[in-house]
DNA sequence: ATTTACGATATGTATGTACATAATTGTCAA
DNA sequence: TTGACAATTATGTACATACATATCGTAAAT
C-alpha cells in the first residue's frame, strides 16, 4: 500500500461498489474469459485489481455464489460453476389473484372446515405433536364457474390461533394464510396424477383422468404452519419464465 | 492496540453473528412479537439491543429481505412483509444428475435423429425465420432400465452448430446442451396430461394415463437455443425446498 | 393551493482491520 | 505406506467508521 491517500477512509467512488464488480464477473464469464470449472482469482487479487476492499469482493462474489454462478470453498477458492443457470423460478401467487390474472372471474366455496386432532399420517409428515388441534379445510376455486383448484388443507392451530376465528366467507383460507401467517421454509411437491373420485367429481372430470397436483408444507423456523394439496385439471399449466 | 471499549476490535463472541438475529428475528415473527406489517426497530436500536455493530443488523435483514420476509425502504424503516416469500426455486438437474442422485443406474437410448427445415409451429414457438435447420433428437432415459423421462427436443441448429457433429453415443443431448450451450432466458411449462400413444409405449404405461410434462425453451439473449418436452410417468416427483 | 426546496432520517455501501474457520499441503514419525 | 498433526491459505464474519442515497415531512416560494 504505497499510495493510500486518495482511497483514504470512509466510501470511494461508485465505480467500486459491489455491483459493479457483479457484473464484471458475470461479463467475464459470458465472454469466455473464466471457463465453467475454472479457478478465478482470490478476493485479495481481485480487490487489488478493481482498487477496492476484499470485503467488497467478498459480498460480490457471495452474491454471485448465492445465485450458482460460481461456487466457493474455503482454502480453495472461487470457481466459476459448471451448470450456471440451473434453477427456474416459481412464483406462488394467491388463486384469486391468479385466476383474475387470466381474466376470469374468482369464486370459491368451502366445502368442510373441522377442528380435530392432527391424524398420524399428517403429523409425521409435519413433525407435529400427538394431539395437536389442526384445522381442516377443504375448498373448491373457480373461474368463470368453473372448477380450477380443489384444495385440501390442514393447519397447525398452535401456529396461527387467530384462524380459529375466521368464517372464511369472503377471504379463503389461502388468501387469508399468506396475509396473516409468514413462513421462512416451503417444501413444494408437484406431480401428475390420476384423479380420485372425489377430486374427479369436485373438478368435473371422469375417475383417473390426469390432474396436476401441487402438495405444499410451510413452516415458520421449526413450526409447521400448513400442508396443502392442491388439485387442478389437466388444462393447468404452471409456468416460469427466467 | 489501546482497548477501544470492552468488545475491542475483531471480531467478538459468536452470538452475535448475523445468523443469530436473522434467527431471532424470525423467532419475533413467529411468536407475533412483530406482526406482519408492522414496523420494525431501526437497525442502529437493534444493533444496541443485540450488542453488535449496525452492519450486523444490517446483513441480517438484508438477507432477510432478499427472501421476502421483511420489506426495507429508506428513511422508512423496515417492516414485515404482508406477503412473504411468494417464490420458489425449482431446481433443473441433467437427467443423469438427476436419477443417479436416486441412487439408480441411468442410461438413455437415441430414438431419432433428424436435421430438417423447421416445422411452422415450432417455427411460431420459437420465433425462428422460415427454413431455418433444426436438429430434431428423440431420447428415451432409463432410471435402473426403468423408463424415467421420454425427451421430444429441437434444436436451432443456427445457435449451435458444433451439435451437428455430435453423435450422442455417450452424452445425452441434454447434457451436451448444459455443457456447451449457454442459455440467458428460460421458459417451462408445467403440466399433467394424458399420455399420448407414443408416449405410453415409451413410458411403458397405458395410452390416457397421467404423465408429468415439463415444455422448456431457452434462448441466449434473443437467439432461440433449444425447445423441449420432457415425458414423465406419474410417479415422478419435482421437489423443491425453500 | 400547488410546487419547490431543504433538512432529517433510515437504510445502503465502502474502507481498514482483526480474528475465525475450513480444507489442503507439507512434515515427520509409526 | 500410512496416519497424525501442524502450517498454510482462501474464504467467512465481525467491528468502527464514514459517506451515499432515497424519501419523508415541513416550510418557503410560486
Amino acid at each position: 500500500m504505497s499510495d493510500v491517500t486518495q482511497t483514504g477512509t470512509g466510501a470511494a467512488a461508485q465505480p467500486n461498489s459491489f455491483r459493479t464488480i457483479k457484473t464484471e464477473i458475470l461479463r467475464r464469464i459470458r465472454d469466455r474469459v473464466w471457463q465453467p470449472g475454472e479457478l478465478i482469482p482470490g478476493e485479495e487479487d481481485l480487490a487489488r485489481e478493481f482498487g477496492c476492499a476484499r470485503v467488497t469482493v467478498n459480498r460480490a462474489l457471495r452474491e454471485l455464489a448465492d445465485i450458482g454462478i460460481v461456487e466457493r470453498k474455503r482454502r480453495v477458492g472461487t470457481r466459476i460453476a459448471e451448470h450456471p443457470l440451473r434453477e427456474a423460478r416459481l412464483e406462488i401467487p394467491v388463486v384469486r389473484t391468479e385466476v383474475e390474472a387470466r381474466g376470469a372471474q374468482y369464486r370459491f366455496s368451502v366445502l368442510s372446515r373441522d377442528e380435530v386432532e392432527v391424524p398420524e399420517t399428517l403429523r409425521a409428515r409435519l413433525e407435529l405433536p400427538p394431539g395437536a388441534p389442526v384445522l381442516h379445510v377443504r375448498c373448491l376455486h373457480f373461474a368463470d364457474n368453473r372448477p380450477w383448484q380443489f384444495e385440501d388443507r390442514w393447519i397447525n392451530l398452535a401456529a396461527v390461533p387467530d384462524i380459529a376465528g375466521q368464517s372464511f366467507e369472503t377471504v379463503s383460507p389461502n388468501e387469508w394464510l399468506v396475509r396473516n401467517a409468514p413462513f421462512s421454509e416451503m417444501e413444494n411437491d408437484l406431480s401428475a396424477a390420476g384423479a380420485t373420485t372425489e377430486e374427479a367429481e369436485m373438478l368435473g372430470v371422469s375417475r383417473g383422468d390426469p390432474v396436476f397436483v401441487i402438495e405444499r408444507a410451510t413452516w415458520l423456523l421449526d413450526q409447521p404452519i400448513t400442508l396443502v394439496r392442491m388439485v387442478h385439471p389437466s388444462s393447468y399449466r404452471m409456468i416460469s419464465r427466467v
